[in-house]
DNA sequence: TGACAACTGAAAAACTTTTTCAATTAGCAC
DNA sequence: GTGCTAATTGAAAAAGTTTTTCAGTTGTCA
């Protein structure tokens, strides 16, 4: 994420560097409070203001993308599979990317029987997760 | 709406009733503010508090839902279909629903490859109406 | 190394949602 | 109808979340 940061022309700063890390080390989705507490973990000082500009940062750049189910849609997980989805463990938050596959055919079913042309879909699954089964 | 309240022994009040007339009678999806806005014009005196639990109320039952895309996950619209998902328009914010089909291809594989036990998921589809094309 | 636009944190403001509590009322039994 | 009672209501306060403002700081590039 940072160099993906860099190459839109954004500064790498400490704080963001912190943001950046604690989302790529985290197996959970995250609030930004909880975001917060984690990147001052790894420095000091960090400020919630910049936690909500970076987390807007990053999910506008596609490298975070919030979670609905499970964090009540102010939980932030990061993308590790592109063109992917999210699978939400209710028992721990853990969060796992899964391909997206096999959609097309609903996309353009529903697509043909109401008019609309289909832009973006969001899809998450939610379940129990090897070990919190 | 009202007969499934009634049928789950909750009380029929005029205020609920507002509430239930606007949701059903909405083709966008409406936040908070707005359906008190609408149930206003409906019966005066409605309070923001009854709206909101109101709104849990049916969304627990399972006559609305909420809907993430475009609104930022504080607009509800009324579910038309039953076990079917939302669709909604870039422009006016037209909701439509659509019926679920061909997905457990893909939470089956999607289990099968993680471990997971799915048990609920979410999928909503973004796009033009015809109207906004 | 210096210049400057980008970035930051603290505080305030703006919003959204939940809780509290006294007053009201829908639904039921009679 | 009438009266009873638990459910419901609205206003206000509290709690929680997100955005804006602004003066000061700091990465980055020449």
């Amino acid at each position: 994420m940072a160099a993906g940061l860099r190459a839109n022309g954004y500064k790498l700063t400490p704080q963001r560097l912190a943001v950046v890390r604690v989302l790529r080390e985290a197996s959970e989705h995250l609030t930004p409070l909880q975001v917060l507490g984690r990147a001052r973990g790894i420095r000091s000082g960090v400020g919630l203001t910049t936690v909500y500009r970076t987390l807007d940062l990053l999910s506008e750049l596609g490298f975070v993308r919030r979670v609905h189910l499970g964090g009540g849609c102010q939980a932030y997980a990061p993308v590790r599979e592109r063109a992917g989805h999210h699978l939400v463990c209710q028992g721990c938050h853990h969060v796992v990317d899964f391909p997206c596959v096999g959609l097309t055919a609903l996309i353009e079913q529903t697509a043909r029987q109401t008019g609309f042309t289909v832009a973006s879909h969001l899809l998450e699954l939610e379940g129990l997760c090897p070990a919190c089964q």
